[in-house]
This record gives C-alpha cells, sequence and structure tokens, in this order.
DNA sequence: TCAAAAGTGTTCCAATTACACCCATGG
DNA sequence: CCATGGGTGTAATTGGAACACTTTTGA
C-alpha cells in the first residue's frame, strides 16, 4: 500500500533558496555573488564563489525564505523578488569541493538539496553590504564575466537571465534596476545590456512614453558635459 | 556558526511533483484527476480528488518524478511535459482532510511538502487509464469545472492553465493535444478552449499555415456530413 | 435540395522599422 | 568654438483585424 514512504524510497531532502541578485551600475549588468564561508582555518579548501542562498527554515515559504536571505545580504527589502525556477537534479551538489563545503557547514551533507530559483533587481544604490550568516564577502561581477561558481550556479544563473530578458520584454521591469531619477538614455541602455544588442534611440522612446508609466520631473541632469538631459520617475500603479 | 542547519530549525521537508495532464477530447479542455486513494475500509474518511503527484523518490530528478507519475498513471511516455512553478507555502498540506489522509497514507504526515508543479499535453486518445500505486481512479475533467480539490491543488491548477495559455501563444505547442492527423478546425478549436475566445478562421489560418510547421496529407476527413476537412500532420522539427 | 462545416482574399489600420540633423552644455 | 550626448519626426513596411461568400459532402 504505501509505496514511496518508506524512507528507503523517499530519503529526506533539503530544500533552499537561491538568489540571482540583478544590479545595474550605469554600464554593466551585474549579479551580486558570495564568497562561501570559509572552514575555520582547520582545512585550507578553497573558498568557491557561489550566489546567495540558505536552506529553508521551519515554516518559512518559499518567497519569505527568498526575502529573508535578500534582507541578511543586502539589508533591503520591498525590492522586485521573482521564483523562476527549480533545481532538482541528484547530482548537483555531488561535486567534489561542494561536497567538502557541505560537510563543514551542514548538518546533512549527504542529502540532496533541491533548490527554488529566485531573480531580484535591485538599485545597486540603495545596496549597502551587510554580513550575513550564510555568506562571506559579497561582489557584483559582472553578468558577461561570470567565474566558475559552486554547485550548479552558473546553470541557475544562466537560466535566471533568460528569465530576465523574458521578463523585460513582457513586463517591462526594468526601472527597477534604475535610481528613482533616471534618464532615457539610462534606461535604453540598460536595456541593450540585458537584451545584449543595440535599439534605436527614437523608437526606444517612442515606446515607453507610451508604454510606460514614466513621469518628466521638473529637473535635469547636472554637471554634464553636454546638454542636459531631461529626468524621469516611474509612476508605480497601485 | 551553523546556523540554519540545526534540525530544530531547517527541519525536515517533503518534495513532491504533481502533474497537471490535460488533454483535448474535441469540445472540451480536460484535466486528469484522480480520487486519493482510500483508506483501508476501516475508517469513512471523504475520498478527495487531486492532481496526480508523488513524493520524489532517491536519487530521482524532478523531471524523472514527473514521468514517473506520468507513466505509472498512463502509461505514457515521451509526451510533453513542463515544470512551470514550485509550491511551498508552510500551510498548503494542513488542511483537516489533508492531514487526515497523509496520516493514513504518509509515514511523516507532519512534515511539509513542498510540490514542483508541471504540466503535461497528452492526446486523449492514447490516454488508456491504468492503476497507479499513489492513486485511485482517474478521470478526466473539464478544467472549466473543476471540483474542490485537496491540498492546494486548485491553485495549482489554476497557475498551470496560466502557464499552459502564455505558452500556447508564445511556443505554439497546441498540436500535443491533437492526433497525429487533424483538421485546421480542430486545430482552431483546441485554441479557442484554451485562450476561452473566439478566433477568425481566416486569420487563424493564414497565421498557422504560415508560422507552423504543418504538413497537408494526401487524406481527408470521411463519413462527416458536410464537406471533408484536409488532413494535416506537424513536421516534428529535429 | 438541404444542412453543415470547409475553404478562401482583400481592405484597413496599427505597430514597427529605418533613418539624420540640430541643441544645450561645459571645458 | 568644439566635443559630447540629448532630443526630435516622417516615410515605408509589416503585421494584425475585420469581414462574406462559394464549395463539397451525406442525408
Amino acid at each position: 500500500m504505501k509505496v514511496n514512504n518508506n524512507d528507503a524510497e523517499s530519503s529526506a531532502v533539503d530544500v533552499s533558496v537561491d538568489c540571482v541578485v540583478f544590479g545595474f551600475d550605469d554600464r554593466k549588468l551585474k549579479v551580486l555573488l558570495i564568497e562561501q564561508r570559509n572552514p575555520d582555518r582547520s582545512t585550507r579548501m578553497k573558498v568557491q564563489t557561489a550566489l546567495p542562498g540558505d536552506l529553508l527554515i521551519k515554516d518559512e515559504s518559499l518567497d519569505d525564505a527568498a526575502k529573508r536571505v535578500l534582507k541578511e545580504l543586502t539589508s533591503l527589502e520591498g525590492i522586485y523578488l521573482k521564483q523562476f525556477f527549480t533545481f532538482g537534479d541528484p547530482a548537483r551538489v555531488k561535486g567534489l569541493k561542494d561536497q567538502e563545503w557541505l560537510r563543514v557547514f551542514r548538518n546533512h551533507p549527504e542529502r540532496r538539496v533541491i533548490t527554488v530559483g529566485y531573480y531580484s533587481l535591485v538599485n545597486m544604490e540603495d545596496y549597502k553590504p551587510r554580513p550575513s550568516s550564510f555568506a562571506g564577502k559579497a561582489r557584483w561581477v559582472d553578468v558577461y564575466e561570470i567565474p566558475s561558481l559552486a554547485f550548479d550556479h552558473n546553470a541557475i544563473l544562466s537560466t535566471a537571465i533568460d528569465a530576465l530578458r523574458h521578463e523585460l520584454l513582457a513586463d517591462n521591469i526594468g526601472f527597477e534596476l534604475l535610481p528613482e531619477k533616471f534618464t532615457l538614455s539610462q534606461l535604453q541602455h540598460l536595456y541593450e545590456i540585458i537584451l545584449d544588442r543595440k535599439l534605436d534611440k527614437r523608437n526606444f522612446r517612442k515606446n515607453v512614453l507610451k508604454n510606460e508609466h514614466l513621469t518628466p520631473l521638473a529637473e535635469k541632469q547636472k554637471g554634464v558635459l553636454h546638454k542636459p538631459a531631461q529626468l524621469y520617475q516611474f509612476k508605480r500603479k497601485k
């Protein structure tokens, strides 16, 4: 009768969330990567770079776990956050280095870990690095120059980038990555970098001014060595 | 140091997959629902209707788990299958009836269960009901007349329908629901039912003949009491 | 000959693309 | 006065939407 519920067959599994935190510094699309916590000097394991993430805690929803990771890491709350895919390959945490790390930092290093991927969009100006319980130092890395990451995080990241591109085209979420006040050129540049192609300036402006809810401010760029640009703000719809 | 990895905080979690199996009977869009297995006559618990699903087993990927559930239920292999969302609300299996059922059929009824949602598209003609280890009888139910389901399966199902609509528009996966040979009217009717709106016949044909890879067969409909329609087949791209 | 669905083109409008010059500022 | 990026409009093309009648079959 009971088929897959004996512990022999359906063994315990851990569930985590991993967050792909995107940021934009006016030139490059970046993602926030952490150094994995370092084992107490004893071993001299090579530190791996990884996506921020953590195991789910008791009675915490997936979204809440992602918010918690994000808040611990960046102090930010209320930022754009979206579940995009769940990764459950049984071998995804079985790499040699990954196992080494898990043996130090997890109670059940042998357990498989299913991870739910989230991506979030933050305005880099708002970001303040912060010591977090699950990570060493964090840094922004160009999404087009990602090193080799722990676990299957390279795959997770590239899935996130695909999801971000689709979402950008479908729902125009780009402004989440910009400061409160921005110019249309900044916005266009952001789109060009995410989509990885040039856009026509006049057509781009026509489109965003039609489709987006942009309010021109009574304020212009200052201190630039060319004609100062009009600043805009998104009217966030309720 | 160790933060969320002590068993007190990150308690054991079960992971399951749930499959939303869509079918089309030439009139209605249907979904395959099961009766939950019945506790041995002893208790007379009311049988709930649910989506087919099962706990992940050892060393099985998420995709493989979904394929297994599908194969056990329908004997079908190689059919269209897509992960669409993961549901992890801590309360999602805490309903009264749900707990009753879990206490009979699961070794750890108190555990939270995270479930990864898949949907699949099957040609109803190919489907042969089959006794499965995780379910009682299965039946096809009109997606627009879904009863109250176990757990959070109503929410999972409506998320699946949204995902199906998007996918249909983006990737034209409609033919997966049709028999090998079909008419353009059947295809149009399918689109109309999934999207829940009328489509213009001439425009629809123009579009699918442009965009899809349809091969007209040297064969027509037979035995219909009107002009027999051209039959088509999809050229599946390699 | 009738009922039922199959099949077929054209026109109109909206959206998308391509494209080049003048402007305001700071140095 | 020069370098720099800001800002603007139009024409051509493409794609989507609306729309009605003739054809073939079986009963």
